[in-house]
DNA sequence: AAGTGAATCAACCGCCAGGTA
DNA sequence: TTACCTGGCGGTTGATTCACT
């Protein structure tokens, strides 16, 4: 750790080196919260040059950081198709159901939540899930565990979403659409016991191409809900 | 209002697999 | 075959906010 500039620290020494001028020019790599700056360099080159080789995509945008930071940064917030806020009762049961056949595959989870990232559902994973663990005191692979999730949580949370959907075709039948089926659809079909939960496809990653500036329009998620972001 | 522990989540780290020269 | 590079993944950390006293 070299260095402290406005929060960001610069380092040296980031992944493989080869020779003295890389090294060099990793000596001031920055790391930390990513700029609105970095954020719109990042955005703006992809939308031209489109992503992946993340190596030369951060020395050929101007980036001082590693292709690895540039790629979780795009894959975990700049992406268009990133979906924010809470993790619903749907999302809820699709983790717990798909963790139980897969464990801590987070990727192979994440493919199955459109617009979730790995990153949020491991933490959604470690922060709620490990916590109900602790309550019990018991350890999270237990079948203990595992029989608590399975027999008590997720029926539980199939009647939750059961009763919610029943509350939302009262309240408006003419307009209320939901991305998950119960009951009804194809899709993957997630047997859970006695109840039956219809899962989506994941949607189509990428989308259109994007322009943006920080003077004509605002990135796509400006802020996280801690209102924690955008150093300048 | 201030202090403090818990909760949250963005970002980093280390490892590994696949590609390639 | 081997060495190196890159991208991807799961685990972990640390800054910030929240909630409670």
């Amino acid at each position: 750790m070299a260095e402290q500039d406005g929060g960001i620290k610069l380092v040296g020494n980031v992944d493989v080196q080869s020779d003295d001028q890389e090294e060099n020019n990793n000596m001031d790599l920055r790391r930390g919260p990513w700029t609105v700056e970095e954020d719109f360099t990042l955005i703006n080159y992809i939308a031209h040059h489109g992503e992946g080789r993340w190596n030369s995509l951060a020395r050929s945008a101007g980036l001082k950081r590693t292709g690895k930071s540039c790629r979780l940064r795009w894959l975990n917030y700049l992406r268009p198709d990133v979906r924010r806020g809470n993790i619903t009762l749907e999302e809820q049961l699709l983790i717990l159901e798909l963790h139980s056949r897969w464990g801590n595959r987070w990727s192979k989870i994440a493919q199955h939540l459109p617009g979730r990232t790995d990153n949020e559902i491991k933490n959604y994973w470690r922060t709620r899930v490990q916590k109900h663990a602790k309550q019990l005191k018991c350890d999270v692979n237990s079948k203990q565990f595992k029989d608590t999730m399975r027999y008590l949580w997720m029926p539980r949370l199939v009647e939750r979403i059961q009763a919610a959907a029943a509350a939302g075709a009262a309240a408006s039948s003419t307009t209320a659409t939901t991305t998950y089926h119960i009951n009804n659809q194809s899709n993957t079909n997630l047997n859970m016991g006695h109840n039956q939960i219809l899962l989506p496809q994941p949607n189509n990653i990428g989308g259109g191409v994007h322009t943006y500036t920080p003077e004509n329009s605002a990135p796509p998620h400006p802020r996280n809900r801690l209102g924690r972001r955008f150093l300048t």
